[in-house]
DNA sequence: ACCTGAACACCGTTCAAGT
DNA sequence: ACCTGAACACCGTTCAAGT
């Protein structure tokens, strides 16, 4: 109904401010999913934020897809490759643990990066050097399978971990009602392994919770190189 | 604007047809996700589809969220538990590969119930099985981790499967373009060896493409496999 | 108890002009 | 070329009654 500016001086922004352009729209999309994650903002929001109308951002840059698609580029640009010439099982662990840091930073946008893979530029580069690394180290044709296994079983994981984040802040509670009533049930001797396992961390700090989810991401992250490794007849 | 029905006889469910259950409403969401995935419908579209105004939804089931989480614990439900007695890698072979083909029928279930884990009450009851497979084949206090893990991977990997049908049925193709710019680019060799691994296949055909799919997958669950395996000490 | 209408406060996207 | 307004066709959810 109103405009978009709020004293609604009509020509605020045509004469005051310099203009619109799509890099500022993306800069401003990259801060608000840093703030409520990559579907935690509209297009119109985002117009509210630039002081500008809802069409200005179709101008620039695209529909929401695109928007997306462009502020994913962004972060995972910022995810630093590993030296070349590392061991492949060390290069793969700087990466996958650094890549969380900077994508658990701007939640949504690990989901989206498994989804499009390469389609984003800043993850083309990324797997030029990664498939590099693996040949080298003698996966020859098995190269592409095994960088898509390491990267989707890593980043996958970073995107659970923020769609709980995001959906589910008191799932980790229901969680452990659930498997609590069935702690010392002989009838689910199973449950009864993974209550006992839940139950003695501290579930209740989120400083203990966040260790947890980083100690399972590392895990994750050594049980997925063992296993291709096995492939190359590492058997350390 | 106008009611849920169209000849508008106003009286028309409530006097020609049983009053709706909660159950009713469960069944017809169900099979809405089987047309279009868990997000593929709207609360009143779904309503619509039973002709009863959106607010019987609430009255019977609740929000959205409650509706998907109904939905997707009677998907899970028809996951079919491998048979105790197994050895644990055949077991999860059977688990993860006949899950697939159950939570493929229904996309978006894959992505809420690795969300949401053993909440729901048909995904605990598998859990409850599988730790104890995998305490019995000796992983001790590590059988939940790897429960996790196993399934994590596996389940994870169906809904980005979801996910690219969903929202990227074109995705191969601008990959393709993108990859084969750099066949043959001695600047990006690692991506070269991709570009020849992507384009071996028949891109085209869409029964190549599920067969790349369920390889691919196949690769997954065997080199979790191996992965957690080499915890027992398993150097086959 | 179960359902009807209608409303509230949003969406993404597009049309048709304006400067 | 860039931006304004306004509209279109949707959302999920809730209020206030009706029977």
């Amino acid at each position: 109904m109103t405009g978009p500016t709020e004293p609604r001086t009509r020509s605020r922004r045509s004469v005051e401010r310099p203009p619109v352009t799509a890099a500022m729209i993306v800069e401003a999309a990259t801060a608000l999913t840093a703030e409520g994650g990559l579907e935690g903002w509209s297009t119109r929001q985002l117009a509210g934020e630039l002081e500008v109308w809802p069409r200005v951002i179709y101008h620039h840059v695209g529909d929401r897809d695109a928007v997306a698609d462009a502020v994913a580029d962004r972060v995972v640009g910022r995810i630093r490759v590993p030296e070349p010439g590392l061991p492949w099982r060390q290069w793969f662990e700087e990466l996958l643990l650094g890549g969380r840091e900077v994508l658990r930073g701007y939640r949504g946008v690990a989901r989206r990066l498994v989804r499009t893979g390469p389609i984003l530029p800043s993850a083309l580069a990324i797997m030029d050097r990664g498939v590099l690394v693996l040949r080298d180290a003698g996966f020859a044709d098995g190269a592409t399978a095994a960088y898509r296994y390491l990267t989707n079983s890593a980043y996958l994981l970073v995107a659970v971990e923020d769609d709980r984040a995001e959906h589910l802040p008191d799932a980790r509670a229901r969680l452990a009602v659930t498997l609590a009533a069935h702690r010392d049930d002989p009838e689910h001797s199973g449950l009864a392994e993974v209550g006992r396992a839940v139950m003695g961390r501290g579930a209740d700090d989120p400083g203990a919770i966040r260790a947890v989810e980083e100690e399972f991401y590392a895990y994750t992250v050594a049980r997925s190189l063992d296993g291709v490794g096995m492939l190359l007849g590492d058997r350390a």
